[in-house]
DNA sequence: ACTTCCCCTTTGATATATCAGTTTTCGAAG
DNA sequence: CTTCGAAAACTGATATATCAAAGGGGAAGT
């Protein structure tokens, strides 16, 4: 197969964290996921390392290790740390974009709308708030990418994906979202001018961070809990 | 022992490379890495994994590990997500900051300054220029660790390694800077406005930049070398 | 009931061995 | 002297086994 192991169990268990299949908070054991994916500890064990650079699990030494939970304090950090980022990112697609590149924008700007519209009126269906969070993904990655700095898109993917992650628990509760929301941004972006490209993305930022912080629930049980079989009850034979 | 040999591994190696002693493009084995730092190769492969993530390193599979060679375009897309990151930066600790750390900030900054120039007049001592550098991110960690924001400053520490890194190679070609470059900077910032300390500071990365691109030398051979021991032979018994 | 202590299970950390590509080496053929 | 190719040597990837630490579950004592 060209793709490691490693690798194959990194995307994995990252989708199902991402899914929501895997909640916050549950109990990840190496033994358990290596045989539910038919490989040694060793490939796991680089995967859950890989997923806690990310922040998306962590691992007490010797003790456990569990999809991670964030707290209010992490949601803001990521925030600012997004502002920092898409900001720029926003400079410099308003400097660099092409002609097709911000016509593009548009388009899906105008999608990304229709899709948050229709969540608004109480769909909880979670396949649909997956395909509408990760088409607001893409449209704030699609900047990032015409940027041309590879560096940047990757943190900020890295980073939308912590947002995504945390974003799908309360995703049920979202209020609406003002009409033609990322159409406005768009609008901006392709003007070309790079101060208001900045402020608008800064603003759309802050709005989500209030958005998100204000729909933060009862933060579940912060205890640790014990590890238990997703699919089929794993068995010791010996 | 307190930390894990994984750990000790990571910090051992990557000092290395930041002093360079680990010259870019320098092949690393496994094996003879862990003989010498007294351990298996699980743990060094966990180092070299989590160094690669930090972009100092690069793994091809089953063919070879080495200290990564930075290209010109990624020179430029790290100092992008500098000037995003440290802009950001700048901004929170203008509406943050505390009197004294504004105080502290204005006294480190006339530090560098003073090393700066001291290095300009032609030392070449490695063991020095090391120290300047190290002041020099010390100078904008302080700046980020006074935003409050953990997940910020940890990413700007990041992004500080690679350009240490890579103009540690550089340093000995260094023309001077403008005299109280960093003091001016300083003042900006403490003054508390916002607008003014973002700009203060994209002008102070991007001058880095120039600088660092201008310096850059020959790109070494992009070759791929051949490892071998660093302190002693290590012999294959057998 | 409630605490304290100890045993047993499970966990992540690490060692050792093996596997499967990659690269180099080196000799044979031209 | 060059070119080609096969084997040897080395690489990272992975499997399996072991280890020490952490934590749960009772038992015993209050």
């Amino acid at each position: 197969m060209s793709t490691s192991l490693a690798e194959r169990a990194y995307l994995s268990i990252r989708e199902r964290i991402l899914r929501g299949q895997l909640p916050l908070g549950e109990p990840l054991s190496r033994r358990m996921l290596a045989a539910e994916l038919g490989m040694s500890v060793i490939p796991v064990s680089e995967a859950l390392q890989r997923l806690e650079g990310d922040r998306l699990v962590e691992i007490r030494p010797r003790a456990g290790t569990r999809v991670r939970i964030p707290t209010e304090r992490d949601v803001r950090e990521i925030y600012e740390v997004r502002e920092a980022l898409e900001s720029h990112s926003a400079r410099l697609f308003a400097e660099r974009a092409t002609h097709l590149q911000k016509l593009e924008l548009r388009s899906r700007a105008e999608q990304v709308d229709v899709l948050f519209n229709q969540l608004a009126v109480g769909d909880t269906d979670a396949e649909f708030q997956y395909v509408v969070h990760s088409s607001h993904k893409e449209f704030h990655m699609f900047v990032a990418q015409c940027t041309g700095c590879e560096l940047l898109s990757g943190l900020i993917e890295k980073n939308q994906v912590l947002i995504l992650n945390w974003l799908y628990d309360v995703a049920a509760h979202r209020r609406a979202l003002p009409l033609r929301f990322h159409r406005d941004l768009a609008n901006v972006l392709a003007s070309g001018e790079v101060l208001p490209a900045d402020d608008a993305m800064r603003g759309h930022v802050r709005y989500g961070l209030e958005e998100t912080v204000l729909k933060m629930q009862s933060p579940a049980s912060l205890e640790w809990r014990l590890p238990r079989a997703v699919t089929v009850a794993t068995r010791r034979l010996k």
